[in-house]
DNA sequence: CGTCTATTTGAATGTACTCAAAAGCGGTGG
DNA sequence: CCACCGCTTTTGAGTACATTCAAATAGACG
């Protein structure tokens, strides 16, 4: 299912199918179990992937060992931590698979010589960045101004497909509220 | 005082002399006065800046009435509603002099010229999104997990000579909470 | 010196957390 | 078919964190 990723790219930016074709074939598919790893904390991030099939989570783990998640990622979306993979130092982050997965990975070296192969990449994952930064920059208001409760409301309206693949554990951990409080939040909203 | 400009596109990418000396001719200095604005909500943003002396406001405001601080920009930084200059859609964000203030900016079809006659500008707007992104995801996690005493600690921390020049009501927009509680949190930091 | 703004303080209230326990809900094996 | 296990979700009581509103203080500046 390469396709997927094709019409990813092609999404962005405008690339020729002979580029697409150049850089898709860098890729390798990979298949990820239910509850193990594609990066943990510690290690750095030597390369990147296209979630084909699955559902992943993006983490971090502060001292008191709660975690915050970042992001989930499901078909059609990207892991990767962008910091420890540019400059290749040890992540922070742990991105784990919540679902049976299947991804399109491309390693470091991989995407470095793409980059020089074919500038129009530059373009491409500029645009990307910019729109996930975008997105970051929303969520950012909204946790500075709302409530956890409109922030739930807010989050299964936005991705509902999603919010039905996940605990409300995951779910929770994603509005930065605990489990319990997320329970009491769903009660109010159900009796309207 | 261009010479603050070539340093900073230098820092992010390698660009010929020549790259930079083309590229820089496309600003033109602006002197925007203390509590006047570069950018209003509602209005689309229709250049970039990069902030040559003085300080700025990014911030939102939500339908009560409040603030929340996307970031400040002093020397060195710059200025630009990504989402509304890239896509030329109106801005939900302002952006404001906290100081007599001189910038240097560029239109968005200077930008889109330059990107097309220097390629290698994507590389750079590409490493300086990824850059912006990563701090920005870095407080994510930390407002998801710290507790606002912690959050001021950082702040004043990461940025001494920022807050500096910041009243507490502006601090406290950027933190997410109300100037009251801050001045509390300060009176309890202060007796150590 | 007076005026305007920023900061501090206090009391009452609301929002969210912690901890502990109970209830629900698939599976899996007997 | 049901009894049990492990996991998720719910519930409740007590506490901590943060807000609101109102008023008092403190600074800055013409």
């Amino acid at each position: 299912m390469t396709d997927l990723l094709k019409q990813n790219l092609t999404r962005h930016a405008a690339l020729t199918p002979e580029e697409i074709e150049q850089f898709h074939l860098l890729f390798e598919p990979r298949f990820v179990k239910k509850k193990s790893f594609f990066l943990r904390a510690g290690a750095v991030c030597d390369s990147e992937a296209f979630v084909v099939q699955g559902l992943f989570k993006v983490y971090h783990v502060d001292a008191h060992g709660f975690e915050q998640v970042l992001y989930f990622a499901m078909e059609d979306w990207w892991l990767t931590d962008i910091d420890s993979f540019v400059n290749q130092r040890p992540s922070e982050l742990f991105i784990e698979a919540l679902e049976d997965s299947e991804i399109l990975t491309i390693s470091k070296p991989s995407k470095d010589l793409a980059y020089q192969r074919i500038p129009a990449l530059n373009k491409l994952y500029r645009v990307m960045t910019e729109k996930t930064h975008v997105a970051l920059q929303r969520r950012m208001l909204a946790n500075l101004s709302k409530t956890a409760d409109q922030r739930y409301v807010d989050f299964i309206e936005k991705y509902p497909r999603l919010a039905q693949r996940l605990s409300n554990v995951q779910v929770a951990a994603y509005l930065g509220i605990s489990h319990e409080f997320l329970s009491k939040i769903r009660k109010k909203i159900s009796r309207h």
